[in-house]
DNA sequence: TAGACGTGGGTAATCGATAACCCTAGGTGA
DNA sequence: TCACCTAGGGTTATCGATTACCCACGTCTA
């Protein structure tokens, strides 16, 4: 069987209080000598700490509980687990994530994580949305990630879609570009919150007449992998057409790098003839596109640490919305 | 506070036994009416099971611990999870991963791990490689996933390198290619299994004389995004040779996205100059190259699920080396 | 009619770590 | 010399769920 305190204890001829305060009690009163002799018989046996056993007069594990939307598919959700779990281990914590997949039942997966005694919980979404969270839930939630809850009853962390679009939108007009066209994603909270960002920097750049144009990136409303592309569609017609862009903002990278075989058809240059950038940083693409992509990285890592940060120090007044800013990342396409 | 089952109990006016039998046991005896009102009384409190609890008695606790190289950074590499998670949850456990990243004491974060009394502990490897398990571990890990233990102590699930390079190569025969060029990721082991496969493929073929070639794809021996990318110097330099290729063979998806670059600048056509054809299936880049890329999927998902069979079945002799194949997924650059 | 058995349910020990509380010996100031 | 302090450590209740064991009926069977 496994090791416990109560073995080192009878190995030592000390009591087991005298061992828990050993191993682990900082502070606990004994001399020097008896706590190195019980640390190296604990060695010695093997012995590993039960957190169960632990929690039980603790009352919770240490644990960081995580309901992801359908996290762990996509390479910045994960981010978000990285960001937690580095500020979690700070404090000796973990990070426990557990994906509704597909499941509906919201409620269902979080008692299930629940169950673990998790010392506080937090909700992931993979898309920037809007979460309503069922009521008998908004207490046991201690910080949405990447979403807002509906009725701003638990502190939300999102990424500053708005801020993000009007930064990268005049950072293309400061480039000399005049006449840029937005392939957006269509259907999705961030796709709205950006367009309004793209159109007060036109808007502040007096370039609202020069042909700006909003288009959408696909026939269906979320943006997936199943989804029928228009990217080839709308760039074959805009290069054609007589008001040619100088600039083209995407909705992520994944559409740049069909912006990217779609300009190449059209035989344009990136970027002599048409600038392009966009959002996400999936560095995979972005580096790896000729030109290299220069795009707004979200803020993932961001959001999990000072989610963890919230959790753990807790001093925020439930239902502050958080926007963290993206970082722009300058390659070659602009 | 948490709601218990003595809560439940004395609202009920039974024993614990009872409501603990009525919520859990399935088959305890009792009136279908006791077992009734206490699911009700119990739904009412809301009720949460106290798994840290019910564990010290089982002694370990329902779930399956991953111990991960670096591994949650991949899109593939959470199909591993992916998959476990599936298994797992069919027998009611959760995936608890734990990810060393850069600590280089495995045993240390095994302990970590161990503190939570898995049901059972995995290894999973990043890339394919061999791990060389301290000995303290062996019988620790239930199984190495994409990876083998350097002793063949531990039953190791690997993909089948050797056989996808022999079964891709010969694809590109069947399609008329007779000239070969591998683009190969050097220094590691999926690396040198492929090369074995494709050049018994070639020899299979009477190739051997054609001019097939292995080049290494970067500079530094582990292929990361800042390796100094020699692929677009090898494949001018091919292309202008007196031997061109028709079609070329690379080590992953990225670093064919990076032929297709290369090649495009030479203006080489691709299927019809050259065809290319890679292994991993990321499915973002495969799908979205143009033209879409032929390429071998890796079997990360049913890694993880065979995986969770074995740890939970238990029923396999240690030291097992299973070779899971690739799948062709078929697109257009063949 | 006594013993056997099945049904519905109670009692209490148990798992491992913790912590409130108690004990002892030696030292100290008044 | 005595009440008091302190270092060092022991005893035991506790957390919540499970489970071995026991009890009190009612029903059958020999």
């Amino acid at each position: 069987m496994t090791v416990s305190l109560n073995d080192i204890a009878e190995r030592a001829g000390v009591s087991v209080k005298t061992v828990s305060g050993a191993l682990h009690g900082g502070s606990a009163r004994m001399s020097e000598q008896t706590r190195l002799r019980v640390k190296e018989i604990a060695e010695e046996l093997g012995y590993v700490t039960n957190l169960a056993a632990r929690s039980m007069r603790q009352g919770w594990m240490p644990l960081i509980g995580v309901v992801a939307d359908e996290l762990i598919t996509s390479p910045f959700a994960t981010e978000i687990i990285r960001g937690l779990d580095g500020a979690a281990r700070a404090s000796d914590m973990a990070v426990f994530a557990m994906t509704l997949n597909g499941s509906r039942d919201v409620g269902a997966v979080i008692e299930e994580v629940r169950r673990f005694r998790p010392r506080a919980i937090a909700y992931a979404a993979m898309y920037h949305k809007t979460v309503a969270l069922p009521e008998a839930f908004v207490e046991t939630v201690g910080v949405m990630i990447n979403c807002r809850e509906a009725n701003n009853r638990v502190t939300s962390l999102v990424p500053d879609e708005f801020g993000a679009a009007r930064d990268i939108t005049s950072y293309l007009v400061e480039a000399g570009r005049k006449n840029i066209a937005f392939i957006n994603l269509p259907g999705l909270l961030a796709g709205e919150l950006r367009e309004a960002g793209f159109r007060q920097a036109i808007t502040e750049a007096g370039l609202d007449g020069a042909g700006t144009r909003v288009l959408p990136a696909v026939r269906r409303a979320i943006y997936s992998d199943r989804a029928h592309s228009l990217v080839l569609s709308h760039i074959t017609e805009l290069m054609s057409g007589p008001d040619r862009p100088d600039a083209i903002l995407c909705g992520n990278d994944r559409v740049a790098m069909e912006a990217y075989a779609a300009l190449r058809r059209v035989g344009a240059q990136i970027p002599d003839d048409v600038a392009v950038a966009s959002f996400d940083n999936q560095v995979d693409i972005a580096s790896r596109l000729d030109p290299p992509l220069t795009t707004m990285a979200l803020p993932h890592r961001a959001m999990g640490r000072l989610a963890a940060d919230i959790l753990l120090g807790g001093d925020t007044t439930p239902g502050e919305l958080h926007k963290l800013p993206f970082q722009l990342v300058e390659r070659s396409s602009v």
